[in-house]
DNA sequence: GTCTATATAACGATAGAC
DNA sequence: GTCTATCGTTATATAGAC
């Protein structure tokens, strides 16, 4: 990697993503190789020349993000801090995500379901098994060392979580009025203490 | 409407049903006129002595649901109890209506942003606004009357309660181990009391 | 790296017989 | 209410010239 690969973009990498922008804005099965081209302004038959498919653009957007997401949230899980801060730090990273790779947040968050019915994309369901064990261990050991509530039903806060966090990439716009570490303090805020005013009477 | 109307549903109707559940499984724009010919048992011509085109079957599918889903929220929203309890009502609500009308809400989740952009899938962005407007009013009031927090972000709030009630459609399964009032119970105690076990120091 | 030109398949939808 | 037959369009993808 030279210092030309962090500043210009290859033609490849331009071409992808405009595609990322166009599969996260109309969908995946809704955005053809014509409307790819003609955001690029090439022909069609021009980007055959870069990719064996449509479907081989997608599968590199993806897995290219996905590569890099769980590098950050292997990093949270080895970080030497209680499960609470931990907890905090794995929401915060997936709301930087939304904001630095909404269109590959996107993509994943629309596409996921559809494409993981083929072969090829395998690896998502993978990465999906990878993130619940991440979640369920920091939730696991909050209860554990006392520092969460022992009355929930984990699996339930897990998905609750998990669900809560990812869909934001549907109203959340980079560059908006609203931050992404302003979101994941509101966010934190609920999660953690709730909305209501009353002390709980567990 | 006879009896009949109850106990035997309509060709028509039969259908709709079908249609609905590849539109729910697999995507409008991924489910073709011959999927939905070939579950229903008959050719895909013969899908148009009953429907105009695929679009009006998507239309008839979430402008009935809609209809019935809203008069629910009106029935919330003139009830003579307190801020808290409608929230709670509001929010059970929201996961009967995914137990008891699966595809439709899943279809919904999935595809009105892109239908929304034609011309007569307008009214689903008009029933956006109108459930942004009951929740708001919702938790407006449960803000005045001080029973919720009042230093949290209402419109953040509004969102994430939409969001993670709504997107349990990918997950919940009718008919299966958990049922709808014990997720609407678990999602209740999280939004209310969050998950710490800390009290909040606010 | 892009263009011209086109193969090939799938799609939504229609017309008229039964 | 369904079938037979098919039209017109759009989609992904390919081959070879420039």
């Amino acid at each position: 990697m030279t210092a030309s690969d962090v500043t210009t973009p290859t033609r490849r990498e331009e071409l992808l993503r405009i595609a990322a922008g166009l599969f996260a804005e109309k969908g995946f099965k809704n955005t053809t190789v014509r409307d790819i081209a003609d955001a690029a302004g090439i022909l069609s038959g021009s980007l055959y020349h870069h990719f064996d498919s449509k479907e081989s653009m997608v599968d590199e957007i993806l897995s290219t993000f996905q590569e890099e997401l769980f590098a950050k949230y292997d990093e949270v899980l080895d970080s030497d801090v209680d499960a609470r801060a931990k907890i905090e730090a794995a929401v915060r990273l997936s709301f930087e995500a939304i904001d630095q790779h909404h269109f590959e947040v996107a993509i994943f968050q629309n596409e996921a379901d559809y494409l993981g019915t083929f072969d090829r994309f395998g690896y998502l369901a993978d990465r999906n098994a990878q993130s619940r064990e991440v979640w369920m261990r920091l939730l696991d050991e909050g209860v554990s060392t006392g520092v969460l509530r022992h009355d929930l039903d984990v699996e339930l806060v897990y998905r609750f979580i998990r669900d809560t966090v990812w869909v934001a990439v549907r109203w959340y716009r980079p560059g908006g009025e609203l931050s992404h570490e302003t979101v994941a303090d509101q966010y934190l805020a609920i999660l953690l203490d709730g909305i209501a005013k009353e002390e709980r009477n567990a």
